[in-house]
DNA sequence: ATTATCTATAGATCTATAGATAATGC
DNA sequence: ATTATCTATAGATCTATAGATAATGC
């Protein structure tokens, strides 16, 4: 199903998405750290998912740390970009922020739709204790900036439309939907229903209809 | 400091607090659990951290499961008896039920107070892929049961007083207390703020200072 | 020549058990 | 006799490296 490079033939066949091995080894890895736990998931199992040897990991990845990170970095930086562009529009034009709030929420809906509807919900693997290490600074800086962004997005709306902490506080319910999933409350069979029921806490409540629909024609102009 | 019971002396001298071995042992367990992962940290790291060897710890505890089996019922053992003789007080009586959400604004006090001031944030390992197994059948169906003590405690508020899904959001809500906590927002000093915050966001804040003095004393009486 | 796989293995773990030893309490 | 510790170790891992092999592209 894939690599149709050199090299000498498989030991066996894969059954696994993915264009090429390394796209395999990401999928596998997801799965199974989402499922198992990385600590307990060993860079045999990954290979055997895939249909490989374990040492042959070690051409495409460096060390099991790398495809982690690879994995970490894979779920915030769509986001990451997209609320970049957003905030990167000057505010207040009716185009923009016809309604206050809403470049807030097409941040919040992007990544919420993201987070329930991505095919392993990788964000458990967030407050891991061995993802502090700096071994992972680049994920944790780019998490750290979405939600700096976050924080400027709801910078200028009242206290009510943003909950207490502005912008901050919708980034914490926005990631709650990895729990919500995790419980088996939310998935990607009722991704956007459970992301907006996020937003509506957030006192945006209020002007869903209008609101998310200025939010959507942000996210078709800039996704 | 510790066991002044019989046995050898110990190899090295613990600094630990417990009241017994067993106890220091939970502790120590429970620092490196939350601070290195629970698959990361071996039985060697703990007996370290006490000051034992790594084979004494099998007297205490039958396996490295059971330790984390102890400490995960540990933080749901207190507000489940606390909820339970809530529930079972009699709804709408001016003592219990004097505002509406009172009964719930306590029950969810009481565990985000816990939550927040515990010597550990030993709720990150709540989602842990490991802890879904049958061998944790115990805490997660006392968890489960406090989650629809919640849900009845909710049942009989409007829509808006307890959020959308009535007492099982002011549950996910409390237990989000647990990734404030471990991003540093909230802690062992600023606890009750921070359980407040959360829900104030339920839409209990209209009426809190009222809802927050009959809820704690339905906290003196039972807890 | 380059790429991707394989076999084989070094070296370092890690969990749990077996059985000896020392201190206390009866 | 009971309890709590210790030493020693079996047996099973696990990560990463070294070097051979096979397929392709130039």
């Amino acid at each position: 199903m894939t690599s149709a490079g050199p090299g000498r033939p498989r030991h066996q066949q894969p059954s696994r998405p993915g264009a090429t091995a390394r796209e395999e080894i990401l999928d596998a890895a997801a799965e199974l750290f989402t499922t198992q736990g990385f600590a307990s998931t060993s860079t045999r199992s990954i290979a055997d998912a895939v249909g490989i040897r374990q040492s042959s990991l070690y051409h495409h990845f460096k060390t099991k740390d790398d495809i982690l990170e690879d994995l970490l970095e894979g779920t915030v930086s769509g986001g990451l970009t997209f609320a970049r562009a957003v905030a990167a529009l000057p505010a207040g034009t009716p185009q923009t922020e016809g309604l206050a709030g809403s470049r807030l929420h097409a941040v919040a809906l992007y990544d919420g739709t993201q987070l329930c509807t991505a095919r392993w919900n990788l964000g458990v693997l967030y407050h891991l204790p061995e993802v502090r290490s700096t071994r992972f600074a680049r994920f944790l800086n780019d998490r750290q900036e979405l939600r700096h962004l976050y924080g400027e997005l709801g910078g200028g709306l009242s206290a009510t439309a943003a909950g207490p902490d502005g912008g901050d506080f919708t980034f914490r319910l926005v990631e709650s939907l990895i729990y919500l999933r995790a419980d088996g409350a939310v998935g990607p069979d009722s991704p956007l229903q459970a992301a907006d029921a996020g937003l509506i806490l957030c006192g945006l409540g209020r002007e869903l209809p209008a609101i998310r629909a200025a939010s959507r024609s942000l996210i078709d102009r800039l996704a």
